[in-house]
DNA sequence: GAGTTTGAAACT
DNA sequence: CAGTTTCAAACTC
């Protein structure tokens, strides 16, 4: 175990300094190459990458924070490791390797789902996120551990999020196993380099300019690292050269990966390709500034929004970035990058919407997610973070993070505090990340479970509830739509008080199977329960229904006692009127009445009407809605869900028979596959016009899926959501017949 | 924090 | 499909 990698690592030191790096650093466009290798990797991973039910956006968060932690303890514990010997981490982490080695062959083996046993393993701790130092020092052994840890994490996700996800765990694990371990090895190096590299890519422009002295004096690491990958010498010399490439690649491409990857070669392949392969997300993350700001963060935004798509790619994307970077060296380094990068997310949640963060989850709608940058941050930060990145919740801290980007590219210590607090807060809740993205982090800083869910609800009510969902369930095992975490498609998380909980990257594989037992029973079961469409606002009008708000409920409610003023009616808790579909008695729901009137001026936007009386509720429920449109929309809301994200997961497969279930595609959007396709249609409008950035996915799939699923297979009144926008709302009258045509199940169900 | 209410989910 | 039970969130005290 220990021998294999340790003699890659060795080697690949030599072949570091041999080509790529060198090379790169001397040309400047390195990228291309590792690129192309990574995205390779990537995708057959990714086909290969079993499906996981949802790729518990937590998990991933999880990982992400163990790495972020490790990063920080490899820092703190061995920061200079990587530096000086790039080789040696690995070596000395023998054990780490092996765990490595084993994740990974296990992962490989186990390609799809063998990955999960390997996984849980692995997996556990990362959910845990409890720090570990084990696992910290995994990931300092090097690559190894780091792989390793990354294989058995990543294997989950990949199950889980096949298609991005995969792409990045790809190189970790299997895929690349060849070129993984190159890379690892040259990452190691590199990835310390990387990192702090990626720390100055905050701010490209800042950085460039200042390069010099930033490689000089913050990262000292930097000049070790490149020492590393040079193996010594003319680390300046060759920094130089790399920051100007690094400043010109990033000021063009925007991509700062390419740079750092070309900087770091190997692992960073990834990273481009990633890139490409989220091409909206990418785009997204190039534009903005932020991502510039972090290489790895952009990545993991990147990712990020992939999978919050699906928090769980996210998170698995994220790992993978922290994985490269890990591996290669140092971990210190790499943590030092990621930590870095993830601070950087930090900061640009903060700065960037992100701190709305974060979307919940799962919600994990997220197509708009990928499109968002802020989605991106959001999910860096979440799976930075650790499950539930709380996104950062708290502004401050973000704008705190956000600052700091300028700051931490010059002062990582002080950066990495502002990480780890951040971590601290946010860890609680992807959910509320994703959820939150308004609210951001409201919700997801609580701490404990309990409060944490009590005050969520206290705070946000409808949307963060959602967003970071925690769940107190105790009977379900979490294997229930009862519980709202497997409800959302996310795995529970720390926050959750929940027991006997199942619902985690550890079982993934009974969360799968329980997830298509509830699938075949009822396709939409994981669909978003409230479809929100800015666009529907014709769709409003055209509906009789009523529903003052854009989105409906996909089932309606059946609410005698609550009148429809509280959060026992999804339809109000979801901040859209009650519609035809719903059965409910004595209707008053702020958002809109069943009958059609308007309570109070809901009718044109739940959110924004509801004003007097329920403002608060209704607000409340707009929040829920926003959110829920984005994790359960994907389209709508750019982060989403993560939970639909983490569907996406499931949906992977539907991905590839094209129609996946709502849910899925919300998920899948989310990852940034596919999901912004389905919101496309309805949502799409309305994502982008809240996020503006929305992928704007490509409205292709989407139409079709969203329609498609309409038919409910229960038979409840399911109305795609999608369809509902789109057609729904309108209401069922010539659209159902367009849903029954779809197959909404196949997708869903079919993979697994 | 404990208990109650509520309605969705699950079951029959 | 309808009725009942189970469940956990929402709510109240």
């Amino acid at each position: 175990m220990d021998t294999p990698e340790k003699n890659n690592l060795n080697n690949p030191l030599s072949k570091f300094e041999d080509s790529p790096v060198f090379n790169y650093i001397n040309s400047l466009s390195p990228i291309p190459v590792k690129s192309i290798h990574v995205t390779q990797t990537f995708s057959s991973l990714s086909f290969s990458s079993p499906p996981s039910v949802f790729t518990s956006p937590h998990v991933n968060c999880h990982r992400e924070s163990r790495f972020l932690k490790r990063h920080n303890l490899l820092e703190t514990s061995k920061p200079k490791v990587l530096s000086e010997d790039v080789n040696s981490p690995r070596e000395e982490n023998p054990a780490d390797s092996t765990h490595t080695c084993h994740d990974s062959s296990e992962l490989q083996q186990g390609t799809e789902k063998g990955i999960s046993t390997g996984d849980d393993a692995p997996i556990k701790p990362s959910n845990e996120n409890t720090t570990e130092p084990p696992l910290a020092l995994k990931y300092n052994s090097g690559s190894p551990g780091y792989d390793s840890l990354i294989c058995g994490d990543e294997a989950n996700t990949l199950l889980e999020l096949p298609v991005e996800s995969t792409s990045h765990v790809a190189h970790v694990p299997e895929g690349s196993e060849k070129d993984s371990v190159e890379d690892a090895m040259q990452l190691q190096g590199i990835c310390q380099t990387e990192a702090r590299i990626e720390a100055l890519d905050c701010d490209w422009d800042s950085l460039i300019t200042e390069a010099p002295d930033l490689l000089m004096l913050s990262p000292p690491n930097m000049t070790e690292a490149f020492k590393g990958l040079n193996k010594q010498s003319n680390s300046s010399i060759r920094l130089g050269n790399f920051m100007t490439s690094l400043s010109q690649s990033a000021t063009n491409d925007g991509h700062k990966m390419h740079i750092v990857n070309s900087g770091a070669s190997g692992s960073e392949h990834e990273i481009e390709d990633h890139p490409s392969e989220s091409v909206v997300v990418t785009d997204s993350m190039t534009n903005c500034p932020s991502e510039k700001t972090d290489d790895k963060l952009i990545y993991v935004t990147n990712r990020g929004i992939r999978r919050r798509c699906l928090d769980f790619e996210m998170a698995s994307v994220q790992r993978k970035h922290d994985d490269n970077a890990n591996p290669n060296s140092s971990t210190a380094k790499s943590d030092e990058g990621n930590i870095g990068s993830e601070k950087k997310l930090i900061p640009r949640k903060g700065n960037g919407d992100s701190r709305r963060c974060v979307l919940p989850g799962i919600g994990l709608h997220l197509n708009a997610l990928a499109n968002l940058e802020d989605y991106k941050s959001i999910k860096n930060e979440q799976l930075s973070s650790g499950r539930e990145p709380n996104l950062p919740s708290s502004p401050s801290s973000l704008q705190r993070s956000v600052n700091q980007e300028n700051q931490l590219l010059l002062v990582p210590a002080s950066v990495e505090r502002d990480l780890e607090l951040l971590e601290n807060e946010v860890q609680p809740a992807e959910d509320c990340t994703q959820s939150s993205v308004h609210m951001a982090g409201e919700d997801c800083q609580q701490n404990s479970p309990k409060k944490k869910r009590k005050v969520q609800r206290k705070l946000e009510p409808s949307g963060e509830g959602e967003s970071c969902k925690r769940c107190n369930c105790k009977k379900s095992k979490c294997l229930k739509l009862y519980c709202e975490c497997f409800a959302a498609g996310v795995y529970c998380v720390e926050p959750c008080s929940c027991r006997d909980c199942f619902n985690k990257p550890i079982h993934v594989d009974t969360v799968l199977q329980t997830r298509r037992q509830i699938e075949s029973r009822n396709p939409l079961a994981f669909a978003p329960k409230v479809i929100r469409s800015s666009d529907a606002l014709p769709e409003i009008g055209d509906d009789p229904n009523k529903t003052p708000a854009s989105a409906r409920h996909k089932r309606g409610c059946n609410c005698k006692k609550s009148n429809c003023l509280k959060k026992y009616c999804e339809c109000y808790q979801g901040g859209v009127g009650c519609s035809i579909s719903c059965r409910c008695e004595g209707c008053k729901n702020a958002f809109g009445r069943k009958d059609g009137s308007v309570p109070s001026g809901v009718e044109a936007e739940p959110e924004e009407e509801t004003e007097a009386c329920e403002k608060g509720a209704v607000e409340k429920a707009s929040q829920k809605n926003e959110i829920q449109n984005i994790e359960d929309h994907p389209d709508c809301v750019l982060p989403i869900t993560p939970l639909r994200s983490s569907r996406p997961l499931l949906p992977l497969p539907f991905s590839s028979k094209g129609k996946p279930p709502r849910s899925f595609v919300a998920t899948i959007s989310a990852s940034g596959l596919l999901t912004s396709q389905k919101l496309g249609k309805s949502n799409a409008s309305q994502s982008q016009s809240k996020f503006e950035k929305p992928l704007q996915t490509v409205p292709d799939d989407d139409s079709a899926i969203t329609c498609i699923k309409t038919s409910s297979p229960n038979g409840k009144r399911i109305s795609s959501p999608n369809c509902d926008f789109g057609s729904s709302p309108t209401r069922r009258g010539g659209r159902k017949l367009i849903l029954q045509s779809i197959p909404s199940f196949p997708s869903l169900t079919p993979h697994h």
